[in-house]
DNA sequence: ATAAAATTTAACCAAATGGTTAAAACCCCG
DNA sequence: CGGGGTTTTAACCATTTGGTTAAATTTTAT
């Protein structure tokens, strides 16, 4: 048992361990005993707390989701400037994954196991994305001849790609580009900056 | 047995539907018989032409590896201007992935699950990447004053993520803003001359 | 035609895995 | 102290899964 945990509550014990888990190795690749074991009790009691695999993943799938998705909806649906949501966004999105660099991984290969079934479930009820409002302010901007003209579309997976991929193919850029952990935070914190000046430099006239 | 695989010899469509089965579901998440259905033969003959699963998923990934990783570097390494490498790059890099839109997720899937394992696997030998001259040219052009001021591992990483990320969040994306198939690869089609212009009205003084 | 190779059938095995159970031990609160 | 919820122990079960086997059948090349 990690040492972080031996305060908490059981229930919170396992939900911190069944996260740990599913996102390092998938639903498929999770094991129960595993989940027990970082936990630091044993399977029955695993599941005298929950009753079956599939209803803890989706637990946690449920708060991975929750901590990466309404944020960015908020962000976009608000009222500020172009360049200000542009920069709130990278701000707020690597603070996040920063601090859970195995989310956006997790998260988006468990959408593309079954694109329906998960993304209802994400947006069930609460805040199903609205990126029409986001699109129609670049729109705007294009129009008003503020930024050069661009598929609102192109700058949004921009911006998206940007944010999230350096933490996907994290492993990757630090054995290619012999990145230290501390470095990789150090690169990361200077792309909150760095995103938004890319960008702005990329479109304004 | 999908219609594309009828004439195929039997290794050769045990391999297709491997890769098929492999790359969506995952090492884990893949079943020995999936891949038997799948290619339209029984678990005896599949065993029969591979031992276990072990081999035939590290053909696959090594194959998929080998399908992404040495183009990158051959045009990274090449003695081309920075903005022909940039735009031959999501030519290329674009055209591959769009013939093979799983890819990308699945081998950084894979790296994740084990990157000291599989990255050593994958330069084994041959092209380990050499991103110090690409880096390096970067490097001079900031210094000739061609382009503005940046860390060349930003702009590597803008470059790459920019350039893979949407096809790892196709479903995401297809979802939030309602795109076809058809739209989608249209849009993939246009990012190859997007991204490069989007990067050198970023950096271009 | 015949031998060799490829393929199917079908049964089987062992290990891994999700899940259950019942009894005992532990712990905390009234 | 006593009882209710918690936790452990340890055995057990059913299913899934990777893998094997042997015999029968089909295909292919000589």
């Amino acid at each position: 048992m990690s040492k972080a945990q031996k305060d908490k509550s059981t229930e919170e014990r396992i939900l911190t361990a069944a996260k740990k888990i599913f996102v390092l190795k998938g639903m498929s690749g999770a094991r129960m005993q595993d989940i027990a074991d970082e936990a630091g009790i044993n399977k029955a009691l695993l599941h005298y707390y929950f009753k079956n695999k599939e209803q803890l993943f989706e637990m946690i799938f449920m708060e991975a989701a929750a901590q990466l998705f309404p944020k960015i909806n908020k962000i976009f649906d608000s009222d500020q400037p172009l360049f200000e949501k542009i920069e709130r966004f990278c701000e707020e999105y690597i603070s996040i994954v920063t601090e859970n660099p195995f989310l956006p991984l997790f998260v988006i290969n468990e959408i593309n196991q079954d694109p329906d079934y998960f993304l209802k479930k994400v947006w069930a009820g609460k805040s199903k994305p609205n990126p029409a409002k986001f699109l129609e302010q670049i729109d705007r901007e294009v129009k008003k001849g503020t930024i050069k003209k661009i598929n609102p579309v192109h700058l949004l997976m921009n911006l998206i790609s940007m944010t999230i991929f350096p933490f996907m193919g994290k492993p990757m850029f630090q054995k290619n580009l012999g990145i230290s952990e501390a470095q990789f935070r150090q690169l990361m914190e200077q792309r909150k900056k760095e995103i938004p000046a890319f960008i702005i430099d990329a479109i304004k006239k």
